[in-house]
DNA sequence: TATGAATGAGCATTCATTCAT
DNA sequence: CATGAATGAATGCTCATTCAT
């Protein structure tokens, strides 16, 4: 019964598993565009394949369900969402610019995912809300659970800085995911020529507000 | 063809065009209730007849599709919103308490309507942004726009009071639609006993930032 | 249970059922037009009743059905079209000339019921052949039979009188609607401008054939 | 994405391409049959997929839509009937007999399609009349000016053959077409033992005429 | 009796998933 | 493993018929 083909040496068999991995990244890139484009409901099984140019049974070849394509889409690209939020060694001591420097990178990444980015976003995804409308199943939810954690993490570094008010954690980090959605879904985004500025600008209204600022 | 009995007379009208709009309201109740539980998308006609006690042919007389009653929903909901976010004659002169009073209103509504402000504000429409996933159609696209302009009047009204920073209108205005958004959806939005409270935390955020006030 | 309304005399009586007469006359005739544009199939109650400037639940009170609508239609105008067809007193004795008056009183009729004439015929009504499709239910189908027999009739009389060859009497009655039909169905048919002309083309290509007449 | 095992052989695809084909005509078949059973608005197309022994996705795979089917069963089957109507080489070269060639062709074609003879004749389409009913969309009525066009030619050819009358070509095609399908849809048409004999009757009735041959 | 809104069975069509090749 | 046609449950919408007014 195994007879037939000897087990292939490890070259070949690295090799099958770069293939593999080109058709899964594939597939999963041809994914965020499409749910971009047309919502995930929308998307049928055929556009993503149409897309990797692939055929509709190799998708299920890669992953379970429909429901296990965005799973596992939300799961990567949260990942890397998280890490744009942490913060870095090379990242300035103080809060503020910290914080600028870290939106930057948010803004850096969903200049290349935006699509992604206002699915996760306006899932309620972006600051860990539930998800109004179920569109997701629970398993995805319990990955965008990392994200909400990094922007808590943030605001506890804030408040145990001193930088930030005591208020309520998860309102804290509900406002601040809520102002940088807000900027990557604005028309202005694509536009806007420097991402710090844009950063900058986050910076200010989220820590100091949109009130004209007192003399004195 | 024209020996029509004698029009019914206008009790007898009036009478049925009451029940007409009872079952109109009845529907779209029933909608905005499984459109927040179950998603725009996974809710399906009969869903929406079975909550109303009313069969999926009955839907049909009062809209043309499941789209026209969203559409509606949205009409008429979105009317409301615009109504809670302008100025009201026994608002005070001042910006800021009569911003504070204009937030709790749509908090208050919010409150009654969570579902239907979930799906409005998940769909990026709280302030204007584009629909990310096309979930909604060009119609009831067009008619949250004035929900937009509700939020571009409020700003125009608070820079040309003085109080808010000359900075790009757009962007505030989605900065403070997403800011309510966050509350909104925020757990805590049931639990919180008092809503002027929330009300001035918006506004406090909004206005004068998260950061801890410097002394001086 | 009865003291309420008195019996309502004769000529009250008479008025209510000219009423009544008139609603189901304008029904027919709407019916008429209407299966007549769209096909009998795809015409709803609702067509039949806008047409007659009638409400739908009118309809169901002067018929038991659509198939009833279609049935008591085709009643009356097969009636009408049988009589057409039948030899009338003042129709010449000979065959070949009463038969051409018999057509041209056929086409005539045909020429106001157009609509009709093409739904019977195109329903193989015409010459009594099977129903291909069964579009009418064995009731309309039954009604028809009375207008077979009229052209069986009208063989039989041409063969006693020794003008018509002793073919099949079925095949004949079949050849001679087919080209009465033939006709009505030609686009030429509203062009032409003699009646009388087409019905002696019609006996002429009926009788002595579309060959050209060899000399001798 | 363009990883694609090599492209199978020829062979491979041929015989898909043949399970195809085989698909395909099995539904066209069994439409053919359930069409003439129940008239085309009648039949469901769950009734074509049970007959084609295919699940109803199967049917979409093959056609777009239900009217998709009729249209690719008329253009097939008409092309068929323009094939049986058209002069063949070893046909006689004189009118009469060569014609009386041609119809039993179209007979012999008919019987073993009754069904759908019954139905694109129903429709008006054995002579080119407009389709009572609208029954038939557009596109599906385009297809069969193709035999409106095969009995005209077939007119223009006895014409010219001084064999024919010189009257207006619409109307005898009409007339010829209107005999045979009165011939074909007669009960008698399926007891009849022998083909050509009833091509000669058509010939005769249609040449000659019914009339009884006056002697010299 | 006329009216027209309510009803719900019925149907065309879609699309996630399977599986033979 | 890639492929893509087959599958059939699911769903939006229609329309003949009923019935309270």
């Amino acid at each position: 019964m195994n007879l037939r083909s000897p087990r292939p040496g490890r070259t070949t068999a690295r090799r099958r598993d770069q293939a593999r991995a080109l058709f899964r990244d594939g597939i999963l890139e041809a994914a965020e565009r499409v749910f971009a484009e047309r919502g995930v409901q929308a998307t049928r099984i055929q556009d993503i394949a149409q897309r990797a140019r692939v055929a509709v049974g190799t998708v299920y070849n890669h992953f379970d369900s429909k429901d296990d394509v965005l799973g596992a889409l939300i799961d990567e690209r949260a990942q890397e969402m998280v890490a744009c939020l942490g913060r870095q060694p090379d990242d300035p001591p103080a809060f503020r610019p910290a914080f600028e420097r870290r939106v930057e990178r948010v803004l850096r990444y969903a200049d290349g995912h935006r699509g992604f980015c206002a699915l996760l976003l306006a899932h309620g995804l972006g600051n860990g809300q539930p998800d109004p409308g179920r569109v997701l199943n629970p398993k995805a939810r319990r990955r965008v659970e990392k994200l909400r954690a990094a922007w808590l993490a943030l605001v506890d570094e804030g408040q145990a800085d001193g930088a930030l008010a005591m208020l309520e954690r998860n309102q804290l980090a509900s406002f601040f995911g809520g102002a940088v959605r807000s900027v990557i879904l604005s028309d202005d985004f694509e536009a806007t020529p420097s991402l710090p500025e844009l950063a900058a600008l986050v910076a200010r209204l989220v820590l100091d507000g949109a009130a004209t600022r007192r003399a004195s």
